[in-house]
DNA sequence: CCATCAATGTGATAACTCTCACAGAGTTGT
DNA sequence: ACAACTCTGTGAGAGTTATCACATTGATGG
């Protein structure tokens, strides 16, 4: 796998991952081999497209025949870091959080959930269905550095998503992706994302409001 | 409002639906008016985007003194169509089904869940906090069509996605959010939006990939 | 072994989005 | 009433991303 530049569209990497996917039905579905034009077709995005997202990264294709379905899922799970193994915790273990453990894509794409945490005394020592223990915040700092945990989901309020982020950071997470509804902010050398799942039904609010007064 | 073009970023609109959450929050916090620059670092968009984002629809500030939040969170609300009453039914009450049914922002931003649909027996006639009895799917398209819902929300496993949607659209829906790890195809007057939560993570794990790699 | 064919990989181009800098509107103080 | 000042709104330009068209490559069959 070569990168031939570090300017890669951030687009890009989100059609990747859904290349993933459909790539792993193409295959349950017994196709090993798929052009761009099919592929284009099935996931919704446009054969060029795709072929210019690859060609980022190098050539992965046969001429005249297209991919291997199951090499190119191998080699954009590559690309990705998705071979890697990630530890991974939660914290909040609310109706979202509940819902991210229990979650088995995130496991098929190397995020490995091993802690959990939540600052409701009720919750704390419940068991979870993965052999996961839900442990106070007070524990977040020491686990993370002990059990080496490289990304943190933030799941909480959003009035508590910045302390469990400063928690976090000070155990030495890597990574953060937080869905409370308020930016965090943490030190440059953290990775963060923000979900927004709000803005999504906004987003399609908007769009149908356009199409209703269009007409 | 005047809506100058129709070509509006979509980025711009999925920074708009930000704008209102700090909006929110700065009201909270006693702060009647703002600077395009304050606002700028609550919500972590440079101050001249959020300008630009803003002209695209007309004038909202006061030169010399800033915006008002709570009149800049309304005029955004209404550009979104959010002052609308959506009503939106979940189909498929797994564990996300549950996590959105009883998420609360989703009210505050105009869409009001109706109805709740799963296949499971089990589950069928459970009724849910907010009054809402779940039904079977085979009633998807009548209460659609009855209750004049506009908006499906689909949670179902990945290989029931279609089927629910084409359901949904039978019934007279006008707007789907997708959240299954698959495409679903629907007609083109309809208003869709897959959203993809694996593909977060997946690009958290890419940018902390790059990272490592680089040092 | 060569001709034919299908689908990739990619440079050029078009479209889109963000950033910058500043003119000018409105406020505040004198 | 006027001057000084602040922050908006926006055109122009830079930067980024998608689309297009086709040369190129490798497979296939006679
Ligand atoms: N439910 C959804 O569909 C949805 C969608 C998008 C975003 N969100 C956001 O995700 C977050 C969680 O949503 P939810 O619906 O699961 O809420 P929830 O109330 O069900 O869960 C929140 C959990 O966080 C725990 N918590 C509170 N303070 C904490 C702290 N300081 N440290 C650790 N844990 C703490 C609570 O005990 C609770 O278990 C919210 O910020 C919400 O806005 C939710
Ligand atoms: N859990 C997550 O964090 C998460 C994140 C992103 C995407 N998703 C996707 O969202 C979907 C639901 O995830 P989940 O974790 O809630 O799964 P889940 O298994 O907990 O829930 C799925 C629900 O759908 C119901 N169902 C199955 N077939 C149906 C049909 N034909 N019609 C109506 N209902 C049907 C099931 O009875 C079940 O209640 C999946 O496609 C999943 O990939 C989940």
């Amino acid at each position: 796998m070569k990168t031939k530049e570090c300017k890669i569209p951030e687009a890009t990497i989100k059609r990747l991952s859904t290349y993933i996917n459909c790539l792993e039905r193409l295959q349950v579905e017994n196709h090993p081999v798929i052009s761009s034009e099919l592929l284009g077709e099935y996931c919704q995005v446009s054969p060029a497209q795709i072929r210019k997202d690859l060609s980022y990264f190098g050539e992965f294709g046969v001429r005249g025949v297209g991919y291997d379905t199951k090499k190119l899922e191998a080699e954009i799970k590559e690309i990705l870091g998705l071979n890697n193994n990630w530890p991974t915790c939660v914290v909040g273990v609310g109706k979202l959080g509940l819902a991210l453990l229990n979650f088995a894509l995130f496991r098929k794409h190397g995020f490995s959930i091993t802690a959990a945490f939540d600052s409701d005394p009720a919750k704390v020592g419940t068991e979870l269905s993965a052999g996961i223990t839900i442990q106070p915040t007070t524990e977040i700092e020491q686990t993370v550095t002990g059990k080496k945990i490289l990304i943190g989901i933030i799941t909480t309020p959003a009035d508590a998503a910045q302390k469990v982020a400063e928690q976090l950071v000070a155990g030495g997470i890597q990574g953060l992706l937080n869905f409370a509804p308020t930016k965090v902010k943490v030190p440059e050398e953290i990775t963060l994302r923000n979900v927004s799942i709000t803005s999504e039904l906004d987003n399609l609010a908007y769009l149908m409001t356009q199409k209703r007064r269009r007409s």
